[in-house]
RNA sequence: GCCGGGGUAACAUAGAGGCCAUGUGGCGGACUGCAGAUCCGCAGACGGGAGUUCAAAUCUCCCUCCCGGCCCCA
């Protein structure tokens, strides 16, 4: 078996080879810090999550780098609202970004390098760029790419030039030669953030930070680059054009693009509704709900998110929870001989098949859940060994590097050991048929947040 | 206008020529003081129309609807 990819640069899966053996460079366009993030960016941040999180498991060195863009046009407009230093707005949104995608139980990328931070690397991309006579300057101190040299411009979007919208031809520069000329370097207007350069005081185009960034952190060419599908056109597409400006070769081996969150019937509306964000949602959810919510299904498809589909999502994943605690008890009183290695392995076999098909983490999870419906067959009628309930956590653990979706550990201590006695008591009072003060207990535990549930012999309880 | 991604049972998603889809929800049963969980079973589907084929949700063509991209955006 082998991983498929599907490659936005030839619209299709293919194999995926690494350019060295045993390593991957993943490079994620990450966000632009002048606000929280949303649903939406933490779809692309937890897909890439589950990618680099697979890749890893599959045995690769993954170097996994996701930028920050904290010089932008918004950025430098919110904080003139705010009356703050735009660098000092970025700052803080990026802190925010950690704190909601650590929540989110997003592993931590390798690098997270920031605009502007890497100026003397974007400056020397420019310079070169017009060296290699793809760029020139404008009196006024804006750098352009000029695409009169490129022969397939279009080619992430398989679109031709000609065809594209000309809606643009409004409110552009004189000064550049092309319409579709783009700016690598922006002469800085009054009271703007701006750092030197060779062409005067100013600030890096729209695409360039990226160009830099993967050169100076990754090299010339790297295997996987990913982003949201908002980002083909131009970004990427710039992107390429002028990295191969200055390499001389491609940029990226295999492009990645995660679909878009869909929000039902509300449209440009202002309304909060429009714009979900994470650390709101993560009021109401937690992280295991929300991940599941944005991997069970296909990461290229698009997502629509309508009122209900958390709560779906939760109601699923707690079937999944429920086999998992339920293993956790099961092994200490286990009584079969049965190993459950067949249906093991019938899941880890169908797990890496459709992981290994372009991750396909929605297929993968509906053989999460066929293997949970055998495991509590398995348990119910109590044929499952010890040792088989002990591999059937390790698979499932195994399955949760990847997607991060089942509990947290740790729910035991002082507090299992009350909550025991509580569910002692109960089952003495039910005994005595006194159902009343019985339920009592349940009842009250349960408006505490704990769930009693009368198994065969035992109780079992669980947060909810 | 051009380029993409979609339209699968009540809902949400997989699947990409024949073989058991998965979950939520619904119904029936087992278990049960009740509730919950779990198990067993049932119902229910491939946007529309042509065509290819012994066989099409899956391939071809036409139509239609939704979403995204073409200034910024994950």
């Amino acid at each position: 078996m082998t991983l498929r990819i599907h490659n936005t640069l030839t619209g299709g899966k293919q194999e995926f080879v690494p350019l060295r053996e045993g390593e991957v460079s993943l490079y994620v366009c990450g966000v632009t810090v002048y606000d929280d993030i949303h649903l939406g960016h933490a779809r692309s941040i937890v897909v890439f999550d589950m990618v680099s999180r697979y890749l890893r498991q599959l045995g690769y060195d993954v170097t996994h780098v996701t930028n920050f863009t904290d010089v932008d046009d918004k950025i430098i407009n919110r904080a003139n609202e705010e009356g703050v230093d735009p660098l000092e707005l970025s700052a803080r949104y990026i802190d925010r970004y950690f704190e909601e995608t650590d929540s989110l139980k997003v592993r931590r990328a390798d690098a997270y390098p920031k605009a502007s931070e890497s100026m003397e690397a974007i400056i020397e991309m420019v310079e070169a760029i017009i060296d290699n006579g793809y760029g020139y300057a404008t009196d006024e101190g804006n750098v352009y790419f000029s695409i009169a040299k490129v022969e397939d411009y279009g080619r992430l979007t398989n679109q031709r030039l000609e065809d594209m919208s000309g809606a643009r031809e409004v409110m552009q520069d004189p000064q550049k030669r092309d319409p579709k000329d783009f700016a690598v370097w922006k002469a800085a207007k009054p009271g703007e953030v701006a750092w030197d350069s060779p062409w005067g005081r100013g600030r890096p185009g729209w695409h360039i930070e990226c160009s830099a960034m993967i050169r100076s952190h990754m090299g010339d060419l790297i295997d996987i680059h990913g982003g949201g599908n908002d980002l083909i056109f131009p970004h990427h597409e710039n992107e390429i054009l002028q990295t191969e400006a200055v390499t001389g070769g491609t940029l990226a081996r295999y492009w990645m693009h995660n679909g878009m969150l869909q929000l039902q019937d509300e449209k440009m509306s202002k309304s909060l509704g429009n714009f979900l964000r994470v650390s709101d949602l993560l009021r109401e959810h937690d992280a295991q709900t929300l991940r599941f919510f944005l991997l069970n299904t296909h990461y290229r498809g698009p997502l629509v998110y309508t009122e209900g589909s958390l709560e779906e999502a939760r109601s699923s994943l707690r079937r999944l929870w429920n086999t998992w605690r339920e293993l956790q008890a099961y092994r200490r009183s286990a009584a079969g001989a049965d190993d459950a290695a067949a249906p093991l392995e019938r899941a880890r076999a169908e797990f890496r098949q459709h992981m290994d098909d372009d991750f396909n983490s929605r297929a993968a999870i509906s053989a999460l859940f066929e293997l949970a419906r055998e495991l509590n067959r398995m348990m119910a009628d109590g044929s499952m060994s010890a040792a088989g309930a002990e591999a059937a956590l390790e698979l499932m653990g195994e399955f949760d590097e990847v997607f991060a979706i089942l509990p947290d550990e740790g729910d035991g201590g002082e507090l299992d050991a009350v909550v025991g006695l509580l569910a002692d008591v109960r089952q003495e009072l039910r005994r005595r048929r006194m159902f009343d003060l019985s339920d009592m207990i349940r009842d009250r535990l349960k408006e505490a947040g704990i769930q009693l549930e009368d198994q065969g012999e035992g109780v079992k309880w669980k947060r909810i």
